[in-house]
DNA sequence: ACATATTAGTTGCTTTTGTAACTAACAAGG
DNA sequence: CCTTGTTAGTTACAAAAGCAACTAATATGT
């Protein structure tokens, strides 16, 4: 076997992303599936308008990269859950501005700070260097 | 604003992890998805099979940590596009040897190729530290 | 030998996602 | 104004994934 052919599926980089991916992904999903009903993309779409104050859909899916269906959907959702809700811009009636009810506020400072937690358990594994360069990796790859 | 705040979601693994997993997954799709016909799964299946040998669902199932059900469908379809065959195990006839076909193996050995490439083609945008410290880290974090 | 448990793999049903077509509101050029 | 184009967001339909119940073959304890 030459070194060519050496090459494992554990070499293949959208292989071990994926695996890491599902990995933490399925862990953390249980806080806000478990405590919220939340799927992923609501929890996203939390976190964006407690993080960064309230803001349409589509500024949502710009800054999440998140296709505008599913973010849609996630609206319905969480207004359905009372989490958030929407007001017409009168100037543009195009546009819909979101916000977090006080229910919808409670739960993203709880899942913000699990997310902080969680984030830190995971880092917890590797040196600060090795942090550095995961996430500097990682924000170049998603960034491309 | 405290130190604790400035808590992104470009900062949250698990988000950062699946935006990379995304693109990179996205990529390589068209590879197997317009020449082959492939579902993620199946160019999975495929791999395995090329890579190291002839062998059962189940064991495809544990080395690529791949649920049954998804294993299952993905070797109907390639039985149905000829890249595998299937062997009843005479000795237990529970278990069926899934083996390439000719033409699943020069799929196999295109896509085996294109992916070293692809791989290369991310890893170029790093050091060879920083690959080898992203690797690991993805590494035992999918493990975990 | 026989009831019970396990293992391999499949199927049916539900949930979630992707894609494309659609509505409604606005913008811009003539 | 009025046609044409664009933008925000929704919906309908199809593809894919998850989960649980199922069949068939084998193993195990009594």
């Amino acid at each position: 076997m030459t070194e060519k052919d050496a090459f494992d599926l554990k070499d293949f980089l959208p292989y071990l992303l994926n695996q890491a991916a599902e990995v933490t992904s399925r862990e953390f999903q249980t806080y806000y599936r478990r405590r919220y009903g939340m799927l992923r993309t609501e929890w996203r779409v939390v976190f964006h308008l407690g993080r960064y104050g309230d803001m349409t859909a589509t500024e949502i899916c710009d800054r999440s990269m998140t296709h505008k269906t599913k973010v849609s959907r996630a609206v319905k959702a969480l207004e359905k859950k009372r989490f958030i809700k929407r007001t017409v811009v009168e100037a543009d009636k195009r546009n819909e501005t979101l916000s977090l009810t006080p229910s919808g506020r409670a739960a993203f400072r709880d899942l913000f700070s699990a997310a902080r937690t969680y984030d830190a358990t995971v880092a917890r594994q590797f040196s600060a260097e090795e942090n550095a360069v995961l996430r500097a990796c990682l924000a170049k790859i998603a960034g491309a």
